[in-house]
DNA sequence: AAGACTTGATACCTGGAAGGTATCGTCGCA
DNA sequence: TGCGACGATACCTTCCAGGTATCAAGTCTT
């Protein structure tokens, strides 16, 4: 038996009339005859009454189309999903990001992704970068925020954001007067950063830049990206952070680093994968970009 | 599209390997690779990703996976739904029976019929006998047990039982105390009946066997057939009535009557009629017949 | 009652497509 | 680098879905 026998039996079952049931199917009438006998022969028992003024269905005839109404249904709504599900528009990503992304312009990326492809179910873990690369590589995550450089060749990334790094300096600290700050003048400062295994690709970032600007950073104390921000506030040392930071509230002062170095957010995915989702989540991220929150675009960078 | 390609793409899916799904198939690998690439054309989008050591499933296609396992399987259980029906396993039979049968061997062939086929639905419905005819003329019935001769054109039916009409009459009547009564001898007597209309075949039957015994009953008092017992009990006078009905609790006693006059009980149906739910039953009817109950059978007949 | 009409069935033909065989191309692997 | 595995391609054959013409049987009309 093929769909075609089961789209023929509902037209004449509907017609119940070969002549027009073949017109609506751009057919003539003697093959679907045919079509309608072979049918019948092949299950081993009659569907269609030939009884002379009108032609009618048998019991199995009227079981039969009321099954196949909804198989040739269940068709349509199966090339229908899984045509979607290969447009991307239905499906899962799920997406990594570090902690530093939370209150800067992810949300409002989510929003638009979840308006635009609102049957993709979109899963959101907030990892550390290092974690972030091996969920990728792993295939528990298909789509990752990390900063600073990647150089993988089982990943594929895009340049999302470029920010320029600010230092970050309690309220009071004496360099909070200065509107601009080269690097060498805290070479003597003590510092805070996160733990390097956390992201060593922008941790070395940092260092490096100190060493551009000749001296080593003495890490006074180390902290999980969120606290860090804290432990300046509480005098334990300054730091260096991306400016998108500023959104977070706390009582710090950020101050622009002479020769304005940057900091680069990559959106990163496995190169080899062929997720259409993951892959229409890149494709928005490309068009609408990752922007601040609105109260920090409209705040000077 | 057609069942072929989504009976040929489970299989691929399901093997991972178009040799082993071609061999499962019982046929060569190039045309089953070539129908995977007509369905993937016909759809618009790939199914199965070409990597090397071993193929895999696009998204899309685990969505068609699943749709398509179960499309077959609805294929499956319509064939088979449908099979059953045509066989008359399923399906739905009306059955009318005058309210002298209710309690006389109809509950026994129900029995059997439910248990032989537990899938039909068998509906009842307790008709006088001239309404049951209209009733399966108008399809409201598929059978019925009607008694007396059946002369129809659009109706098909069969003798089902043969049972002696006996004199009722009420246990002080002068005749009681007789073996057995030639009709003759109750010209005089009063009668009870039902109305000619409830049953006008039947009815004909005990007026013509009258008339043979040189006499026109005088009916006394018209009743429904369930009452006429009743009267005959309360003195309003006697009736005929088929041996059957003395399984019905009553006061009264039976006398054969000489001559043995017989009714006959009839299963009828739609001479055209191709419900083959009805067609078992009939079938049931004819293999077991219509017993009386057990109490019924031991006595003399 | 006879003929015209309707309508499904049959006969026969044709083109296309499904399936087979042989072979190629490509990717891993030893 | 050659070999094996495996899907793709080329080409052929067969079969069958679909087309046209016509038949057959039943209905309706006049």
């Amino acid at each position: 038996m093929e769909l075609r026998h089961l789209r023929y039996f509902v037209a004449v079952a509907e017609e119940l009339h070969f002549g027009r049931a073949a017109d609506r199917l751009g057919m003539a009438q003697p093959p679907l005859t045919r079509q309608i006998q072979q049918l019948e022969a092949e299950l081993g028992f009659a569907l269609i009454e030939r009884s002379r003024p009108r032609i009618g269905l048998t019991r199995a005839g009227e079981v039969l189309l009321n099954h196949a109404r909804g198989i040739l249904q269940s068709v349509e709504l199966a090339t229908r999903e899984a045509r979607r599900t290969s447009r991307g528009e239905r499906g899962r990503v799920s997406v990594g990001y570090p902690s530093s992304l939370a209150y800067s312009g992810l949300t409002a990326l989510l929003q638009a992704f979840r308006s635009r492809f609102p049957d993709v179910e979109v899963e959101l873990r907030e990892l550390p970068p290092a974690e972030q690369v091996t969920a990728l590589k792993a295939g528990r995550l298909d789509v990752a925020f990390i900063r600073g450089p990647l150089d993988d060749a089982e990943l594929a990334s895009e340049l999302v954001r470029r920010e320029p790094l600010v230092l970050a300096l309690p309220a009071d600290h004496r360099l909070a007067a200065k509107k601009r700050v080269p690097l060498s003048a805290v070479s003597a400062e003590p510092f805070v950063f996160f733990p390097r295994a956390r992201a060593p690709a922008f941790f070395d970032v940092l260092i490096g830049l100190c060493r551009d600007a000749g001296f080593l950073p003495r890490i006074a104390q180390e902290a999980p990206q969120v606290d860090v921000l804290s432990l300046v506030a509480a005098g334990f040392g300054i730091s260096i952070v991306p400016a998108s930071v500023r959104e977070t509230p706390s009582q710090l002062v950020f101050r622009p680093i002479l020769g304005a170095p940057m900091s680069e957010l990559l959106m990163a995915w496995r190169a080899g994968d062929s997720s259409p989702s993951r892959h229409q989540f890149v494709e928005l991220v490309r068009r609408v970009g990752v922007h601040r929150s609105r109260a920090g675009r409209s705040a000077p960078a």
